[in-house]
DNA sequence: CCAACCTTACCACAGTTATGTCAAGGTGTC
DNA sequence: GACACCTTGACATAACTGTGGTAAGGTTGG
């Protein structure tokens, strides 16, 4: 079968088996079991870890943020309630120009440079 | 005029004065400043600051967590990295069902409980 | 049946977050 | 000009995150 340990599957990702148990904790990825309680990984789920590593290695994204956006889009009320409140943020919003950004860096500039 | 100082502010949305300098520093609400430097608050952000609070209480949502939302609002290519690594998340995505959610649930639970 | 893996449960530790307090100095109002 | 506010900067700290160990014990494959 093609699934893997998790000291294998930390050798093909790049994270230790330590951090796979920890990940599995906080939910971002969690390998089925054995019978005898052994973590299973499966290709997908190595693809979800290297992803993983790279969202964090080129983004500075901390897994915390990562977990958030899963909750983000399961809970759906959370959703509501966050969309709603970035809606009163002077920030642009999603469809927003390019344009528009620098304009909101520039006030923000004014802002904090106010004087 | 109908601007606040910073314990004014603090005074109507229930933060500290030292809390708001901190949301300042961490972006997420960044007020005006009077000629001298002094911090204006305007209306629509003690409504901003109300409404953090209320998802901070009502929803155990992080200070990070919103910051992280506000980022991925405003780049795009990390908001399509996050897309991207989404779809390989065995979650349900945006459109699913109520039915699928109960599904995945009772897998995890499945993958967790497994012996 | 034994070596090499796996499990959970702890202890440890540096770095960050969220929060308070205090000091030294500028501003504004009566 | 005194008093109450504002500013920045520093120090303090409890809780949490990310990461590494180690120990005591179960599983498995040659």
């Amino acid at each position: 079968m093609s699934t893997y340990t998790v000291s294998q599957a930390a050798a093909q990702t790049g994270w230790s088996p330590r951090m796979l148990r920890y990940l599995e904790s906080t939910g971002l990825v969690v390998p089925a079991r054995s019978a005898a309680g052994y973590r299973r990984y499966e290709p997908q789920e190595l693809a979800l870890l290297r992803g993983l590593a790279e969202l964090r290695q080129g983004f500075d994204v901390e897994l915390d943020d990562i977990a958030f956006v899963v909750r983000l889009r399961r809970d759906a009320r959370l959703r509501a309630a966050v969309e709603h409140w970035l809606a009163g943020t002077a920030v642009p919003a999603e469809g927003a120009s390019e344009a528009d950004w620098i304009e909101w860096e520039q006030r923000k500039h004014e802002r904090l440079l106010a004087a």
